[in-house]
DNA sequence: TTTT
DNA sequence: TTTT
């Protein structure tokens, strides 16, 4: 089987406490929720748009132990694994799902406390004009490709 | 906001015809299902498991077209795109979830006819044994994947 | 140290055979190389244009024995690892540099054979229309992301 | 053509600043470096073992104008893009290689400020231990990263 | 040096 | 519901 790739890779930030849970064989599994967001322009009116998509993380074992250890709500995070939808019957007896990335890679990028204590410091709000570029250079790029002497 | 990454990439078999919507301003969206597999060795049992796993695939407009005129149920597909969930209220009044991979990229890896192709004339069998190497580098990780209850 | 991310993925066909080299400690590592294509049409003179990229990729171990058995020239492959760029002094006293993909995960997406009974079997070209389109999404969803009603 | 993937992700800290390149044609280029670090234990004497990798970073046209507007030496980065190897004809007639990423998309995440505001107000090294956990879910690769001879 |  |  196989000959398949089944890879999630996200940054962003944790919306609530790792949860951990213990089984008796000794492993546990943690959990906790990240945020990510996309803005992007919205054509007809002009104005600058944002959504916010939840994940919910699951982390196993020593790894679990670790994200539970460092990481806080707030905490910005690396987060690289594998999607996978449960499903359960519901009360009604419909059939429900869940979607989860089960991580297998992972780097702390910056705590809460980091971020706030640069911003009571810094001036200008790098972020939000920061990465609206990302959308710009994917449409550049492409366009331009062939007349760029390099 | 941002600052963030939220990134899927999946290489998988369709379960079933693109399935296209249009929509009256013009644009539309093709849905299909595409089906990753992972394959490890059960360390109690020692015997070779393999799970499925089925994910939402979300194609717009030009792309839409382009998937429906070329990909067919049993076809080998590379995605790549954003992981979304949509919510809504059941008619029970709670909450229900469907998370989708809205693709931003993708690139055709062959056609079951071409598979089918090759399983008549060759006569080893070359992914069974092939992909369990990948394995052989994440060995750790995949033996344990069997005896954590949930 | 770390907070750091160093992926590479690729899907491409080899342009040799697998080369090992065995140490005398008992390991080994295969080398050889990747091509990717990226295609693009020239904005001035409306000619479509290709580039061919040639990366070096490196396997060690039961990896590399797996890849020299099944892996011959031609054959399609997903590659995953990390970028490594090498140096040494050239004859001249000057430092040179070669980079490297160490492989980390890799899956066999097909062989030249069958290519090639596909292409004896199958009239229309699938391929060269088809990735194309890949382009052409990128742009279209950002621009009318907010107006589709789903 | 393609069928194939060229995709490089990187998070990682500039080793200096940005260095521009303007065209007549009204385009322009930026370059940076960027340090990644893998850390793994050696086996045999049993210590932690940190090698750090640079990437030569390129960005276009108005990305590589925001990345110098917003970006610093030391700041931490994370880049998505292309790998590409240019050659050419060195003095002695031989042919070079540099290996470089081309920048399809960039998410700027933390300042050098940043880091050292938070460094003077924090007492525990979160990132050193925290990071080390990603490598707890592949410690098979890492062990034997030491002890091949090449 | 690959592939379509 | 796919593929090997």
């Amino acid at each position: 089987m196989s000959g398949t790739l089944n890879k999630v890779m996200l940054i962003g930030h944790l919306g609530d406490e790792v949860k951990m849970h213990y089984f008796e064989g000794g492993g546990c599994i943690g959990r906790f929720p990240i945020a990510t967001n996309e803005t992007y322009t919205n054509k007809t009116t002009g104005e600058r748009v944002t959504n916010t998509d939840w994940h919910n993380i699951v982390v196993r074992n020593k790894a679990a132990e670790i994200c539970e250890k460092y990481l806080s709500k707030g905490d910005k995070v690396y987060v690289e694994g594998r999607l996978k939808t449960r499903q359960w019957q519901g009360e009604d007896g419909n059939t429900r799902y869940s979607t989860e990335v089960q991580v297998q890679d992972f780097t702390f990028l910056s705590t809460k406390k980091e971020s706030q204590a640069n911003a009571a410091q810094t001036q200008k709000p790098v972020q939000p004009e920061a990465t609206g570029s990302a959308g710009v250079e994917k449409a550049s790029t492409a366009e331009q490709e062939d007349d760029l002497p390099f």
